[in-house]
RNA sequence: GUGAGCAUAGCUCAGUCGGUUAGAGCGCUGGUUUGUGGAUCCAGAGGUCGCCGGUUCGAACCCGGUUGUUCACCCCA
């Protein structure tokens, strides 16, 4: 016999969980169709070339390879099949894998159509990707991501509408308020530069990213750990202290690299975005420039930022930024893009935890027709088509029951009515409908219940 | 990838020192009611105690392995 379970890591979902993932994720598409983003789908899996070297040696190893069909040993000798051919089998036995992005194969849509999409173009995609990472809390190997990208310009304008963005999502959502931290990838590289070692960046932003989980002292040891001198951490600790409103913090910064070229850029671009955000009104969300936000991914080179809920301990729940070349690895230069990904796991536990999706959620029927003896079959079945005809959601109970089981199962369905239809009412063309949550019942004649069920 | 815990009915969990036939609540089925749910009462079904092996006269209980799962790190969404 066969287990019922799950492959580890994934999920069924039930009626219940979909009403409200589809709700969350239908107010996520209806934003972002708002703001001119058009849908996109790519297959679940891809060629295996396309996903390799794209996200690191760690994101090679977390991909699901998908096996050749047919004698894919057939090219291998048996001196191959030893574990220390183990990366020379894989490419022969698997040519195929799993996505484990949206963004690569975003970028490999916009490097094959540039030319007939004409630039920018402006997509959505809400679709699973898989990683082979080892389950945990809050974290499975089939996910849902929700990304919108813009690819094809420079402009902030651009990075400025995913602030609007999350603010009209979350304002929907019925979300507590959130912050928008804001940051700059050039502001950090030039930094860094400042610091004189060619790997600060990179070591720098991992250790400074911590700073909200380990605190300065944990940073502290973490950058020692990482090679830099005491003059450099205290060069650091004043650069992450910096403090103040958003002008008093760009005005201090301004200062402290004034003399590096590249900072000076990028903190033109955090004031650029502020000035086009204060043009703006906000709902739910306000934004804070941090300058110890770094965002692992290395591709980002502009603007950068995480939104966290105010009051809810669950980390980044939408987060983003611009990169210079987004095609560049499908042979297609300068075209730079901005995104944003909501944490759609995330936010699905944060709605469940604050009991924010609407109580009338739900793919329920409206109304459950009886079977009180089987020989009204086709009278049940003409009935609950005319409902149907009418935009009134009916489900039939397709066998003879007890009338307490019947009703008992419109409960479980959370289905509000019933309709109860036997000798007599066929006779008078009067049926009994019944309102389970009141209990009240009434013969009404099928034009009438209609009338009542489409309100 | 590292460390620790847990695994008993459909679900949530008890289970004494290793000792006869492994229990409860909820749920389910039937009855009270052959055309009326939620409440009460009564009855019933449902278990290879995750799996494999070991110790023992005897294992849900002790030991080893294995699989699943949870938590904390690492990393991430």
């Amino acid at each position: 016999m066969s287990s019922t379970n799950t492959a580890k890591g994934t999920r069924d979902f039930s009626r219940n969980e979909l009403a409200k993932r589809n709700y969350l994720f239908d107010v996520i598409k209806d934003s972002f169709t708002r703001f001119g983003f058009a849908p996109l789908e790519t297959p679940a899996m891809e060629n295996i070339e396309t996903l390799t070297g794209k996200y690191g040696d760690e994101g090679d190893q977390l991909l699901f390879r998908i096996l050749r069909s047919g004698d894919f040993l057939k090219d291998l000798e048996p001196e191959d099949l030893s574990h220390e051919q183990a990366k020379k089998i894989r490419s022969a036995i698997a040519d195929k894998g799993l996505r484990y992005d949206l963004t690569i194969p975003f970028a490999r849509f916009i490097a094959k159509n540039h030319a007939q999409l004409g630039l920018p173009y402006k997509r959505f995609q809400i679709q699973p990707v898989w990683r082979a990472d080892r389950p945990a809390r809050g974290r499975y190997r089939e996910f849902y991501q929700c990304d919108a990208d813009v690819a094809g310009t420079t402009s902030l304008l651009s990075d400025t509408e995913f602030i609007l963005i999350v603010d009209d999502v979350f304002n929907r959502l019925k979300l507590p308020t959130s912050v928008y931290k804001l940051n700059n990838r050039k502001v950090l590289a030039g930094f860094a530069q400042t610091l004189q070692r060619a790997d600060a960046m990179t070591d720098m932003t991992v250790a400074i990213d911590k700073l909200d989980k380990i605190g300065m002292e944990g940073v502290e040891k973490e950058l020692a750990a990482r090679g830099f001198n005491n003059e450099d951490i205290d060069k650091i600790k004043n650069f992450t202290a910096i403090e103040g409103n958003n002008n008093e913090r760009l005005d201090q910064l301004q200062n402290l690299l004034a003399g590096n070229e590249m900072a000076v850029k990028g903190i033109a671009e955090l004031r650029e975005v502020l000035g086009y955000v204060n043009a703006c009104t906000l709902q739910n969300t306000r934004v804070e420039v941090d300058f110890s936000l770094a965002r692992g991914l290395n591709y980002y080179t502009g603007t950068i930022y995480e939104v966290q809920l105010d009051g809810v301990n669950m980390g980044s729940v939408a987060s983003g930024g611009r990169y210079d070349n987004l095609t560049e690895s499908f042979g297609v230069k300068d075209v730079p893009g901005v995104g944003l990904s909501f944490g759609a796991e995330r936010l699905y536990d944060v709605m469940e935890q604050l009991d924010l999706f609407p109580a009338t959620l739900g793919n329920n029927c409206q109304v459950l027709v009886l079977n009180l003896d089987e020989k009204h079959n086709a009278a049940y079945l003409n009935l609950s088509n005319q409902l149907r005809n009418s935009g009134i959601a009916t489900e039939l109970y397709v066998q003879k029951a007890k009338l307490g089981k019947q009703m008992k199962f419109a409960e479980k369905r959370e289905i509000p009515y019933v309709l109860i239809a036997g000798e007599t009412e066929f006779a008078a063309q009067q049926y009994q409908l019944k309102n389970l949550e009141t209990g009240e019942q009434n013969g009404y004649s099928l034009s009438q219940i209609i009338e009542i069920l489409n309100k």
